[in-house]
DNA sequence: TCTTCATGTTTACACCCGTAATCGTTGGCT
DNA sequence: AGCCAACGATTACGGGTGTAAACATGAAGA
């Protein structure tokens, strides 16, 4: 199951909030995107039809409820991009942030935490 | 410019080595991704009209070698799901593999090597 | 020189994606 | 009971992508 960027967008309001209506979902999403309600609505039901999200009658409209976890989304991206441009290791991909002096000494410090962490 | 994933598979034999003929590349190429001949042709082409590689002719054809850098695609496919994901910071990345068990001892142990390296 | 083969160029086509308008239905108000 | 507004469903459409065949051109061999 794909999800496309636009796509992941709707994901995104209903993995911060849950369920949502269409009218919640265009609120949280239209600023920031530009995008119209009815595109919205279109990206609803694309989501419906690939059974990314579920919907679940109320009263007059629907509430909807991603069926995707989030992990799952960011595992199968990030895991895809790591194959394609790191060989599927991640050394290089840190070592890649680094050299392109992307980490703030925070950044270095959590890493670090983290990777003591890791030790046995 | 935007690089398509398909695309991207041909720039991968040309950062590999570099120039190829169109054959070579098919011949890289075609194997692994089960692309005809024609498909590889048409990749070459969209890149040469996007500008992301050149051609010089060599006798009857032409050898091609790439004109974006490998580091500079990396560089915008990384730093955009960064962004997308994990609000552009490493370290809940490097911690997402982490919890999905993608990392061997081996890479913790490069991983710590590299943090230490960045210490001033 | 004529034909054939290799190589690059053009055209094709179905599907996905971003973006949206229009249609249809149904509950609520008058 | 009839009309209106809200909401979801259907349809639209231009552009990109994956995949590939058809065409053109020029060089090499017969």
């Amino acid at each position: 199951m794909k999800i496309s960027t636009a796509e992941s967008v709707v994901m995104g309001a209903l993995w911060a909030r849950e369920p949502l209506s269409a009218e919640d979902i265009a609120a949280d999403v239209a600023e920031g995107q530009g995008w119209s309600d009815a595109t919205v609505k279109t990206l609803i039901n694309r989501l419906l039809n690939k059974g990314a999200i579920a919907a679940e009658r109320d009263g007059r409209r629907y509430l909807y409820r991603p069926l995707v976890a989030r992990e799952a989304y960011v595992e199968a991206e990030s895991q895809g991009l790591l194959d394609r441009l790191f060989d599927g290791k991640l050394a290089p991909l840190v070592s890649h942030f680094s050299q392109t002096g992307a980490l703030t000494p925070e950044d270095i410090a959590e890493l670090k935490k983290l990777i003591e962490g890791f030790e046995p």
